[in-house]
DNA sequence: TTCGGGCGCTAAACCGGTTCACTAAATCGG
DNA sequence: CCGATTTAGTGAACCGGTTTAGCGCCCGAA
C-alpha cells in the first residue's frame, strides 16, 4: 500500500529503473512501445516520481529564496513586497522555478538560510554588515543583494537612493518647507536605526544635499523611525503629534506615508495644506489614496525581474566569479500630497507672492 | 574543492557518519567531547548538511504550497493574496515551514503540482470540478481547499459568501438602488465565468435573495466579469460606460472596486452620488481610498491561519481521513462608497422623502 | 562474581531517484 | 560482407543524508 517507487514500476513493466527514468525524462532514448508500456505501468500503480529524490539527484532544488529580515506577517504588511515578487515571478514562472520567502527562524536569519531549500538567494533589507550573514560569503551559494552598496561575492541590484531622496527634498524646499521630519525605516521598533551607513544614510545624505542645493541648508531636519506598515505610519504621526508639527514629512516607504496620512486626517488635519507628505517606492496604492501621494518612484517590478534574472544566471553558469552591480533610476512623482506650507514665517518674502 | 559531505567530516573527526549526523540532530546521544570534535571538524571543512538530502531521508520537505490558478504576476496584483499569506505565515513561521506559491507551469496546474516540493497544498481560487485536479484526489497529498463548497478528500475553509453578498445587496436595495451591475471574477479575460456553480453562483444567489428580501425583487441585475486587479476594475468601468450607467456596482473583490472607482473618478463621476460601489474582501486598501470603500468583510488572515493550521495538522497526523469544513463569517462594512442613487425615477415615492 | 542496563558509538540499510559506462542487437556505408 | 555506428536498454554507482539494530564497555546491584 506504500507509495510506489521507481523500482516497482520497473518490475511491473519488466524493465530497469533506468528505463523508467528515461520514460519520464528522456523519452527519446526509448523505443515508443517500451515507453508506452512503462507509462502504462506507472499509471496503473499511480506512480509519480518523487520531487525530492529527483532534486537530490539533480543537485538543483529549482527554488530560489527571498531572504527578508522580518516575519512573513510583518514583511507582507508592505505592498512593496508583492510588487517585487511580481517582478521575480515573471522570470521564475517562465523557468519553472519556485520562489520561497525565507524569514528568520526563531529570530535567526542564519538558521533560516541554512535550512532553506534553494539554489540561490535574493537578499532584501539586509546590510552587508549584518553579523549573521558573515558565513554566507563562505558558502558558494549564488546571491543577489538588493539595495546595498557593496556585498562580497554577490551581484547587486539597487536604486539611486541619493538622487531620489535629493529630488524629493528639493521639491519640498522649493515649495518653501523648512521644517521637515524624516521617518526612517525601523526593522524592529526597539532597535535603533543606523543613520551612518546603509540605506538610511544614503537617503538622509540625499535629503540634506537636496535642501542645501535648493538654498535651504538652514532647514530643520527632524529624524524619526517607524516599522514599515500602515500602523507604523500611524505610530509615526502619533509621535509627531506630541510636539509642534513640522510642515512636511518625508517617509522612506509609501505604506508608512499612507498610515501617516490616515492618522493625520483622522486627527483633523487637512492634507496637503496642514502637512505635506512624501513617500518612497511608488506602490500602486500611492495613486489610490486621497490626496494622491507624492513619492519617489522606483521600478519595483523591474528590480525583482532583474534580481531573478541575475540570480538564475549565476546559478546556471556555476561560477560565482562574475558579479554585476546595477543601479536603477528613481524619479520623483509629484502628486497631491505636497503643497506650500500653509503659513511659514521663515519663507522668504519673495516667495510668498 | 567540492562541497564537503558528511563522510568527509566523519573521516576528519575520526568517527562514523552516524556520529556526525547525531552531532547535528541529536547531540544528547553523543559524548560532549566527541560532539565538540565533530563540530570543530565540520567547521574547519565548512560543512553544512545538505537540506535536500536531509529532506529526502526525512520524507518531509518542510514546505507547503499555495496553489493558485494564475501567474505570480497576476495573482499578486490582488492585495488579498498578501493578506492571506500573512495569515498562513503566522503559522508557518512558528513551525519553521516554508510557503511556496504554486502557479501553473506553462498553463498547467497539474504539472505545477506534480513538481511541487511540498508536503501539502492549500488550494485557492479553484473549483472542485477543475479537470486538471481530478488526479489530485488519487495522490495522498494532504489538501485544504479554500472557498469551495465541497472537495473530495480535503479539508475546507470557506466564508459565508451567500450571507455576505445578500447583506450587501440588501444594503443597496435599502438605499434605493434598483439598477445594479455585478462584476464577477474572471480568471482569464477570455474564458467565460460559470454563473451556475462555485463562488459566483453563491454570491449571485445571495445578491438576488438580498434584493428580494428587501422588497426589490424587480431590480435590474446586470452581470459583467473582469480580472481581479486594479486594471480589471478599470476595464469593467470602461465596459460599463459604453451603455447607460447603473446606479450601483457590486464587485467581487476590493481591488476591482478600487480600479473601478479610480476610472469612474477620472471619467468625471462623483462618488458615491453618481455611482455607488461595493467591494468584497475588505483588504487594507479599502479603508485608504476616497471615498472609503463599502465592502463585505471577510477574515482573510484568519482564513490563512486556519488553512495552514488544518493543513499542517493533516500532514502531521498522517491519516488523510478526517476532513473538516469551516465556514467563516462575513460582515458588511458600510463606509463611504455607497449612497442613495442621485435620481432614480424607479424609486418608490414613499422613499424619496 | 555475575548479570542487567545504560552509554557511546558503528555498520549497513534506506530515502527515491539520475546517470555513467557499457553491451547486445540492429542499421548503415562502402 | 565487414567494420563502424546507432539504437535500446542495463547494472552499478551516486546524490547526501537519517535511522535501525547491535556491539563493546563500564557500572552498580545482587
Amino acid at each position: 500500500m506504500a507509495r510506489p517507487r521507481i523500482g516497482d514500476v520497473a518490475e511491473r513493466a519488466g524493465v530497469s529503473k533506468t528505463a523508467v527514468s528515461f520514460a519520464f525524462n528522456q523519452p527519446e532514448h526509448l523505443n515508443t512501445v517500451t515507453r508506452e508500456r512503462i507509462l502504462a505501468a506507472a499509471d496503473e500503480l499511480g506512480y509519480r516520481p518523487s520531487p525530492i529524490a529527483r532534486r537530490l539527484a539533480n543537485r538543483r532544488t529549482q527554488q530560489i529564496g527571498l531572504v527578508v529580515p522580518q516575519s512573513t506577517h510583518d514583511i507582507f504588511a508592505n505592498p512593496f513586497l508583492p510588487e517585487l515578487i511580481r517582478g521575480i515571478g515573471d522570470v521564475c514562472d517562465a523557468q519553472g522555478i519556485a520562489l520561497v520567502v525565507v524569514p528568520p527562524v526563531h529570530g535567526s536569519i542564519a538558521t533560516a538560510i541554512k535550512d532553506a531549500l534553494v539554489d540561490g538567494l535574493i537578499l532584501l533589507g539586509l546590510e552587508a554588515q549584518h553579523p549573521e550573514l558573515a558565513q554566507l560569503a563562505r558558502s558558494e551559494m549564488p546571491i543577489v543583494a538588493l539595495d546595498v552598496e557593496r556585498w562580497e561575492g554577490a551581484s547587486i541590484i539597487a536604486i539611486d537612493d541619493v538622487a531620489g531622496a535629493r529630488e524629493a527634498a528639493m521639491h519640498l524646499a522649493e515649495l518653501g518647507h523648512r521644517d521637515v521630519v524624516v521617518v526612517l525605516i525601523a526593522q524592529h521598533p526597539d532597535t535603533p536605526v543606523d543613520e551612518r551607513q546603509g540605506i538610511s544614510a544614503r537617503r538622509l545624505g540625499g535629503i540634506r544635499s537636496g535642501f542645501a542645493a535648493a538654498g535651504a541648508g538652514d532647514a530643520t531636519l527632524g529624524v524619526l523611525s517607524a516599522p514599515v506598515s500602515e500602523e507604523g505610519g500611524r505610530a509615526a504621526f502619533a509621535t509627531l503629534a506630541e510636539g509642534p508639527l513640522p510642515t512636511a514629512v518625508m517617509t522612506m516607504s509609501d505604506v508608512t506615508a499612507i498610515g501617516l496620512m490616515n492618522a493625520a486626517v483622522e486627527a483633523g488635519l487637512r492634507l496637503p495644506d496642514d502637512l505635506s507628505i512624501v513617500g518612497f517606492d511608488d506602490i500602486p496604492a500611492a495613486a489610490w489614496v486621497t490626496p494622491r501621494l507624492t513619492t519617489v518612484h522606483q521600478p519595483i517590478r523591474e528590480k525583482g525581474r532583474l534580481a531573478a534574472l541575475r540570480l538564475i544566471d549565476a546559478i546556471g553558469s556555476g561560477d560565482g566569479r562574475v558579479h554585476s552591480r546595477e543601479i536603477l533610476p528613481t524619479r520623483l512623482t509629484v502628486r497631491g500630497s505636497t503643497a506650500r506650507p500653509r503659513k511659514d514665517d521663515r519663507l522668504p518674502v519673495a516667495e510668498i507672492a
